[in-house]
DNA sequence: GTGAGTTTGTGCAAACGTTCACAAACGCCT
DNA sequence: AGGCGTTTGTGAACGTTTGCACAAACTCAC
């Protein structure tokens, strides 16, 4: 990327849209994002690379280069301005607008992701609730009516949804798929145990809790192999707490 | 990996243990048995890498090699034998025994976790709910009494937890996550949105739903930006479904 | 204005992960 | 028994990601 003068930064005059942002920054983005709105509630009004990376738990180089990525935001020997750089991470990752969201499946899971203050908080608006049990459609959660899901296209079209969470049964999620995508939907997050085909061109991200926890089974398997015979190791030690800005944490 | 004596498989020795299994290929293993758990309900005996691959979302070759680490426990010409492979992911996973898994934070999320039934179809159990609102403490959900956080040290040792998940505000992540290390807790499936610190030798791996939210919505960003200008491109072509054994799905 | 101290941005090399492409191995049919 | 179509297991090429290490750029004190 070339030399840009301070201020502007790359990929500001095409709508602040990068292309080829690596899709491993992109992944990481959103955590340095949460840390940032967490240092600017603290108070702090810059931080470095090193205090930055400790808050988001990673390594203050690969946080560098994937700041470097947006342009050049920081200042050699201080650090980045907090607000700025929310800023230019919520540009990019297009949270400037609010984006609206549909919810399929108001059951068990549903009820919980509808009544969840932290999408607000961080960008979107849960705009419609669907089900396809007469039983739930009409029911009040958090201030939504729950509709039929017959009605998606129409609501979709109203309400400019192009984001829907899946928390139906693993055997309607590919049929709620389609519809959500029939119905002009571009990304989905879908939290049933399954597989979802879209066309070309529909983003599908997957929540499955039972993954998570098979992963951590192997880790735990693992470990009690290892502790059978070798010492046990350092038990107790605990890394380093993030400390912000270099500076220790009071407490 | 040396060649092996069809049959017995490389690490069945030493407990199944594979000590520089790929990271890339643990996280995928848990999506395998799920796809692999479906054909075998399905009726399938034997799977080619293709059928396999396309139930889980994955290239084939990729799939061929991420089992390859494991053993050969294919047939040239043939594919794998589907209730051996399930049985053998399991046990390099650590799913050959149900695991004890403790929740904390039985509020709007933590309800709906310990409603979950999908836990216990996939290797675990969960054996102990946890809060510290006095108001929530001896609420019975779905069979089990939600219990003082005061008591987990006692619990965990009693029930043999080693996995538990944090569904409590984030504030109070750093401070639960901590208590349950101090109980001997060594893997933590956090829903907080923080990042925890913990010794070493302790696994935490974390869901946060609003980071999904984002990286889907840097993707939306992305796609309205580009269809500002060129052709729309191919709205309406679906991907191939996935079939199963190379024969057409029906219906 | 100068020097000391700090911190960014990045070139580079190593580690890691993915995909291709094909020989070897297998079942099956004749 | 032998040939044929199929499918695995893997070497090798390629792309991506990470982390080190350091010059360049900046602040601040005097
Ligand atoms: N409950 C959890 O904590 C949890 C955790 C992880 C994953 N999940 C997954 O999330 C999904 C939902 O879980 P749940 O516990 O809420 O199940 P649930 O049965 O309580 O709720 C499912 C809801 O989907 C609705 N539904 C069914 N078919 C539909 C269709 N075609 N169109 C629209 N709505 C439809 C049902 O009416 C019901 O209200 C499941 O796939 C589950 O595996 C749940
Ligand atoms: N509700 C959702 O759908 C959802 C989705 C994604 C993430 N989350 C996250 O999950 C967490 C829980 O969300 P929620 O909506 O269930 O919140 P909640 O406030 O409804 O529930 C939190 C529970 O944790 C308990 N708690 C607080 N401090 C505790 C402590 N020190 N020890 C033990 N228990 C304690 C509270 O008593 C309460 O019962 C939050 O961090 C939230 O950001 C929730």
């Amino acid at each position: 990327m070339s030399q840009q003068r301070n201020g502007q930064a790359a990929g500001v005059s095409d709508g602040g849209v990068f292309p080829d942002l690596p899709e491993a920054t992109v992944a990481r983005l959103p955590e340095y994002l949460r840390a940032l709105h967490h240092l600017a509630e603290t108070g702090f009004e810059t931080v470095s690379s090193e205090g930055l990376a400790a808050a988001a738990g990673v390594n203050s180089a690969k946080l560098r280069k994937d700041l470097s990525h947006l342009g050049s935001y920081g200042t050699r020997g201080v650090g980045y301005d907090v607000a700025l750089l929310i800023a230019q991470i919520e540009h990019v990752l297009g949270l400037t607008q609010r984006r609206a969201v549909a919810l399929v499946g108001v059951g068990n899971l549903g009820h919980a992701l509808a009544g969840y203050g932290g999408f607000s908080t961080r960008g979107f608006r849960i705009a419609a609730l669907f089900d396809a049990d007469p039983d739930r459609i009409g029911e009040r959660i958090n201030g939504l009516v729950v509709k039929d899901i017959a009605r998606l296209p129409e609501v979709v079209a109203a309400e400019a949804i192009s984001i829907a969470l899946i928390a139906t049964p693993a055997h309607a999620a590919q049929l709620v798929a389609d519809q959500l995508v029939a119905a002009g939907v571009t990304s989905i997050l879908n939290f049933a145990p399954c597989v979802l085909s879209v066309p070309d061109g529909v983003d599908v991200r997957k929540v499955d809790l039972a993954i998570e926890l098979q992963i951590l089974s192997f880790h735990e398997h693992r470990k009690s192999a290892l502790t059978t015979l070798p010492a046990p190791a350092g038990n107790g030690r605990m890394k380093i707490r993030p400390t912000l800005n270099g500076e220790a944490l009071a407490t």
